[in-house]
DNA sequence: TATGAATGAGCATTCATTCAT
DNA sequence: CATGAATGAATGCTCATTCAT
């Protein structure tokens, strides 16, 4: 009698486990010690589910882009007026991401090993190509629809409003106590939107 | 006969050395020999200008730190127009760092650290408050010599100049190829200067 | 199948191996790894089953200090004359301890580091004491039981037995081969005993 | 003009800083530093007087010896009855050496290594021979002018006077709130002298 | 599947010693 | 004589990974 397959409950047992851990200690000082008793279970059998410490690190990255990345998706698939729908990624973004203190500083640990590694930066690199091509294209939606004003460089602009957007969660990193940073990422990106009719 | 005290030099040489290495392999990668080798100097004799490791990078930390700051400090001593000066600090800024392309790599590492040590995060986020309140200083000066329009929020502006110039950076390093940070900071940034008047 | 407690076997075979080692070379001189190869270990088994060198050497004081500690008893838990007892206890702790040649360097080793350090300092003093005390009952034990005059001072007897003994010890470290010491023990530690009756 | 020769003045200096520094922490835990440091002098002039550490630790080993050594010659060279001028030296011992506490843990740290190094041993074994040697000479004196038994072992005895003598040394050590070192020193030894009469 | 004992490469740090000044 | 910067060998300890059970 086969036994329930548990492998994916395993698997997000440790990641969970690992993103806590690692978001704690960061990467180098979180020991795979520390992710089993984190995650209730022994070495070894991290073992069984992860080939090492690094797969386990990039499945962590790997899921947390898959996020970002479906959700810009479903703004782009979504139906109304072009700035609605990007305020609310940019809304559903700070919802679910910053909350995470936790994150915060998984962001950093995150991306420095990236900038090392050609292979993790040419696909990092690569899906960042494509939120681009897909932000503009939304835009280039705005302007076909007439919400935009049709001498507007989307890339130009796809550029400053992710930049806005990343540049704000990295202010509010450094002065959480003298950002709100949902209301500002509303206030800033409306107005940039405002500025393209 | 004293001897000339080759102190700052070969903390100079130490600092340098290790900049190269943090950026090339990463604090946890890089070898105190790594260091050493890089200096030309001993193992021992970067024990004898530096307590430890960390210490060589809290030196790093603080050295650049420190010439952001002034670089942001000239700007409001400066003469002349505002928005000026702010280009030229942001000119500055591009010019200084980001041509030093193995500083990318660091400032990922630079960061992570910091957001687990209180103590550490005191004194970055310090510091950011800071360089927030002289920008908004600044910013008040250009209402007051009628540079800018007078209903303008000084902070929330601040913040969103940082968070601009920021983001940018962070965008440029996702997709180098794509953007042209020079050019496209003077732009979006004279473009948010443009709207204050 | 739960394997079977291999603990306490190695704890003793590590111990055993740093006996040896140590009383070959000191405990500064001797590496871990010296420690591990002649328990047929490695160097990180050590380490799972002690914190440190220092508490493999603590262990052994312990286990050593154990010893002696419990042949004491014995002989003051034991039936007959006490000075019969306590000759017992003088050979026995020749046969043991002293054949161990391989301990005379290790007691100097061990007690350096006593002198030291405030709690070890207590935690042995505090035994010595206790063994006074033990030494000194047995004493008045023998002069209830009529064996020993009534005017000797237990106290005081107690520690001229305790100083032949270990001085005794010590003269034979400095001239092996011109002192019996067994006999020697024997004979004048009965002499002394004589001097009670 | 010859500068006057500071040569024994800042070797004694040295040993004298070496003394407190190997007593506070140990031989191994002293690092030449802190024997510099205490001696208000630089590291390179310790290697000036002396040519390696070692060497500083032998020079205080033979300077202990050498008192004791002189302390139990004066006591043979004397007049008077040998039970008076045995007293004496101990008396001697007792006022000079355990007063100083700071020796106590030299003690131990003087005689670990001599138990290792083939040379050491032979040294000091060969001292305490020549001590033996002279403490019988000086017992078969008192036997001839009629002051002890002529029965009496003088090898034996001399051991047993040893043995006492150090014994009490080391269990003051063990108990020193319990033992009055210098009152039960004579007490005991003049005890075992009365034996002999 | 799950465990945890065992391994050993790897590294920060210390410190005796040297030697140019 | 005296200094202290420079050296580099030496070593305790950590931890990712393996594998017998």
């Amino acid at each position: 009698m086969p036994r329930p397959d548990v492998s994916e409950k395993r698997k997000a047992q440790i990641i969970a486990a690992a993103i806590t851990a690692f978001a704690q200690n960061g990467y180098e000082k979180t020991r795979m010690e520390d992710i089993a008793a984190s995650a209730g279970l022994s070495k070894g059998t991290l073992y069984w589910y992860f080939k090492s410490k690094e797969e386990i690190f990039s499945a962590i990255q790997a899921r947390l882009m898959e996020n970002q990345f479906s959700w810009l998706l479903e703004a782009v698939q979504a139906e109304g007026p072009v700035a609605t729908r990007l305020l609310q990624f940019v809304d559903r973004f700070s919802g679910e991401v910053t909350t995470l203190s936790s994150l915060q500083s998984l962001f950093f640990e995150m991306f420095a090993p990236v900038w090392r590694d050609e292979q993790m930066r040419q696909m990092v690199q690569g899906r960042f190509h494509a939120a681009l091509d897909m932000l503009a294209a939304l835009l280039q939606e705005g302007i076909a629809q007439g919400e935009f004003r049709a001498d507007i460089d989307v890339t130009e602009t796809a550029v400053a409003l992710v930049a806005m957007h990343e540049g704000l969660e990295l202010a509010w990193m450094m002065a959480p106590d003298r950002i709100d940073l949902p209301a500002m990422k509303r206030k800033l990106l409306s107005d940039m939107l405002a500025n393209l009719r």
